[in-house]
Parts: structure tokens; sequence; C-alpha cells
DNA sequence: CTGAGATCCTGGGGGC
DNA sequence: TGCCCCCAGGATCTCA
């Protein structure tokens, strides 16, 4: 599942193929995955040169030469897939499966949006539409200090694990990272966020910073469909702690890793590393 | 405001 | 071998 480490991955890979291109010509095979209305985004994008590309949250953000923004949310498995140019001579290779939207971009290359599940979505923003209010802080943003989410967690009665995963509050954490930026803080993933102690809420800031940037420098975690822009699988998923590790010994405690579900997930964790009600 | 639950989707894995 | 069932889960909406 594409979370911010995987989107970051993404992003790194595409950004030089992509920026200063024209989109020549655009492909809409399932309309209900393109936002406002395939309509919208037919009439837009061809003839747009794309002028930069990002990420925030969980987002790939395009920005168009108009200054409007093409956002795309791969959700469970969603891949961007890049597509080089031919060379001479050479037959027109077969569209990935479930390519349900590609763009074409004017040295001949395209860019192909596939979604086993359909959940994924791209969308035309207008310019200076503020389509990012509602997102919470960037965990690797500096501005994201301890004392920032001292101040997130204050009052939160919820689960930790409940606040983690809310895009509203911090920006870009998925199940595998706050399951894993749990385990490596020692925090019981049912701990009421507000009941955390300020060393434990030190403790989770710096391993989720930890977490995400490891995860970024090991190119995401391929768990199960996940690829970058180029189809290379991330190397994340050989160093994970707990996540998807139900009956494995803990790295720590030799304890059995157990699975139970939290916020409607799937959550990983040691019963003893991350005992309820310890707090230090 | 906060929190909890339903909803959307379908490939793939497990069980028989 | 083949079929059935259920699981995976991010964002968004509704409701208490």
């Amino acid at each position: 599942m594409p979370e911010l480490p995987e989107v970051e991955t993404i992003v790194r890979g595409l950004l030089d193929y992509v920026c200063g291109r024209q989109i020549t010509a655009l492909e809409i095979r399932l309309p209900r995955i393109a936002s406002p209305s395939a309509d919208i985004l037919a009439s837009v994008l061809p003839g747009r040169t794309i002028v930069g590309c990002h990420r925030r949250a969980k987002y790939i953000v395009f920005t168009l030469d108009t200054k409007d923004v093409v956002l795309v949310h791969l959700r469970m498995t969603g891949r961007l897939i890049y597509v080089a140019p031919l060379s001479a001579g050479a037959s027109t290779p077969e569209l990935p499966r479930y390519a349900h939207l590609s763009f074409q971009l004017d040295n001949g290359a395209w860019v192909h949006f596939a979604d086993a599940r359909t959940f994924g979505r791209m969308t035309l923003v207008p310019r200076d539409e503020q389509w990012d209010q509602r997102l919470g802080i960037e965990p690797l943003d500096t501005a994201f200090t301890a004392l920032a989410l001292i101040e997130i967690l204050a009052r939160r009665r919820g689960p930790i694990k409940n606040v983690l995963l809310d895009q509203r509050l911090i920006a870009g954490i998925g199940n595998i990272y706050a399951c894993e930026a749990l385990w490596a803080a020692r925090i019981n993933p049912n701990t009421p966020a507000c009941e955390l102690s300020r060393p434990q809420i030190r403790r989770l800031h710096c391993e989720l910073q930890a977490v995400l940037s490891l995860a970024i420098e090991m190119r995401g975690t391929s768990a199960r469909d996940y690829v970058d822009a180029e189809g290379l699988k991330g190397g994340f998923q050989n160093v994970l702690s707990v996540y998807g590790k139900a009956g494995a010994p803990c790295d720590r405690c030799q304890t059995l890793i157990i699975r139970t579900v939290i916020a409607q997930r799937g959550t990983w964790w040691c019963t003893t590393c991350q005992a309820l009600k310890v707090t230090l």
C-alpha cells in the first residue's frame, strides 16, 4: 500500500521524466477514476505542460503550466507506470494490466495509471484552490517537532494507532509505518493518545521520523503490490519488525508478534515490548 | 469537535 | 484441480 515513503519514491523516480514535458494525449478507459469527471480531464490535460511534480501526504501532485494541479492518489493497489519512448523499429508494448488511464508525453513516453481495485483517483484541481487544507502536518517537515506531536495528541482519547492514521492530523502515515513506529517506540497501539507520557511521545516522534526516513532510503515497502514508477520493488519489507509478522518472534524480546484489529485495520505488535500501562 | 462505523473494489490466498 | 469465501485497506461520508 503506497504510503508516504512509497509515494515519495514514485515522485523522485518520475520527476525528471515528466517535468517540462507536454501532455500530448490522454486515454481514459475507466471514467470513474477521473475526478471531477473524465470529460473535464480530457478537455484540460492535452496540450498542457507539466512544470512540477511533488508529494503531499500520499498524493502525487503534478503542477501544470496553467497552475492547475493534477492529483493522483494510489490508495491500495494503484500504480503509476512510466514507459520510456520506443526505440526506432521497436514494436508497441502491451498496455499494462489495469491501466485505466494513460497519458503520453511529447517525447513519446507514456505514464499509465493502473489499479486492480480501482480505488485510486486522478483529480484535476483548478489553480488557487486550497485542496490540501484538510491535510495535517507532514511528519518529515521541520515544523513537525516533538512539541507539535504533543499538541496533536492532547485531548485525543482514541487509540494512538487511530490518531497516527488520521490524515487530518498527520498526513502520510499508513498502516505499515504506524505499526512499525509504535513497535520501535515501544508503545501499545491501543493506548489512548492523550494518556501517552511526554517521554513516550518524544520517542514516538523520533521513531516516526526514523522509520519514514529509512523507508524512503530503502525505496519503500513492497508488502503486496507496490512497485515504483519504473516497476522496481522497495526494500523495506526485508526489515519490517512487526507488520504482517504474526507468529514471528519479536526482534527485541522473542515474544511472538500478535495481530489484532484496531481502527478496522490489522495491527501487529508485541505484547511484551508494547505492554499497556508501562510508562517510562 | 470527536469518534465510530459503513462504503467502495477485486485479486489472491487459504480451506476443503 | 477447482471452487468458494474472505481478506487487504485509505479516504470520505454519515451518524451519534
